[in-house]
DNA sequence: GCGGTTGAGAGAGCACTGCTCTCGGTTCCT
DNA sequence: AGGAACCGAGAGCAGTGCTCTCTCAACCGC
């Protein structure tokens, strides 16, 4: 990428449009996703709030580049740690999940952007998905080596229905390996726990009920390391 | 309450935070909670911006109270699911997360006020706590329930850290029955995971991926009571 | 019953938002 | 060199939360 010929307007047009998803991505941490203001967003830039439209075409496709990059930034931290193959499967996926609440909580408000209520009137469009999607198939990435290394105990099974079964079916042609239905529920499992737990977290439902997240969160990776890989 | 001696404005007052109630409800289905707007309420009503300050200092007030409301059906539902006592600890169980999800889906942009990102700049005052506490201390209930007949298995453990245990002693005293560190750890898990998957549902996370929401909800429901129950 | 106190609605107004449109001036490409 | 594309500035529209003042009706103690 970055083509030698690029022209100067080019040059300038790239880095304005970074410099305005950095203010973007500031004011998302100052205010919140639904506060942010296209106009702020000017002002720290030193231009009239018109000019910005120049760049985004309106303040959902701000929005949409942020959450774009934010999925980009989770999905690298979450590749990063499961392509440390260091220690036993077990351990792999605590770390993928450590990782994955690290970004959570150096970056609340992306993660919010992310997981928590969606912008009313906002629809992420389709382009959003991909990215979307590197968090949960790094982590099916450790899975899918643990049963490749028969590491995974399917026996303990819990029935699934025929519909939930058509769903799998499709899903599991979306991610590596070639993990079987009792597992990939596993992994659903596992996977929305994470998520529900780190919004507790982050959100304030555990306010004055818990206070050693860390341990409560390594704690709870464990168990669905265990539950993923065991099934118990 | 409603005292007898209950003067015409004390009633019309009543009445009316009961409509600008009502209408915010109306708003928050159809634009959400971040597009709730307190003059489209006053318009809804037939009155001007400023006479519904009147009835609620801020915007945020309104919310608060929408807020309090939706924790008092939701955990009214749940309650009522809690004591529904036919069949098993199971099914009793998966019947108290089955009317979650029945709310949630009934009231999608309620629940996004209750579990989705919090509206930035507006931090909940503490009287919501009580209504908050009330869902979660159903559900626990049934799993007092079922330890006080000894349906628990209490032998399968995953060890707890230090810190985290002082947090379930403080969360022991407040939730029903006397329930040991090892199934307390167990309910967060399986209650975190409930709304995780839950936002995955109402937030469009599974979009694409799965389409059998309940099935996936039910079976989800029944390996949690598993969890819960036999620690497996 | 009367008069002071309190509560309620209306309206104007402030500062802010997203977004549009037009108008000059610069840069680019042929 | 000249036409086209681009870009920033400014004005403007409709909407927002919220405040302040004004007026009138309801209340309550005497």
């Amino acid at each position: 990428m970055a083509n030698a010929p690029m022209t100067a307007r080019a040059r300038a047009r790239a880095e304005l449009v970074e410099e305005i998803k950095a203010a973007g991505r500031r004011q998302l941490r100052e205010v919140g996703a639904s506060e942010l203001s296209l106009r702020a967003v000017a002002r720290e830039l030193g231009m009239v709030s018109s000019a910005v439209y120049r760049y985004f075409a309106s303040r959902d496709e701000l929005l949409t580049a942020l959450l774009v990059d934010a999925y980009d930034a989770l999905g690298a931290a979450a590749e990063e740690a499961a392509a440390d193959r260091r220690g036993g499967f077990e351990a792999r996926w605590v770390r993928v999940a450590t990782a994955i609440r690290a970004w959570a909580v150096a970056h609340p408000h992306e993660y919010a952007l992310l997981y928590g209520s969606p912008v009313p009137g906002y629809h992420a469009p389709g382009d959003t998905v991909p990215a979307a999607a590197r968090p949960p198939i790094a982590a099916l990435g450790v899975v899918a080596d643990a049963v490749a290394a028969g590491e995974v105990d399917e026996s303990r099974t819990v029935p699934i229905p025929r519909a939930l079964r058509a769903d799998l079916a499709r899903l599991r042609a979306d991610v590596p390996g070639d993990l079987p239905d009792e597992v990939l529920v596993r992994c659903l499992y596992a996977w929305t726990q994470i998520f529900g737990g780190l919004g507790f977290e982050l959100f304030g439902h555990l306010h004055n009920v818990v206070e050693a997240y860390d341990d409560l969160f390594t704690h709870q990776a464990r168990r669905a390391a265990r539950l993923v890989l065991q099934g118990s």
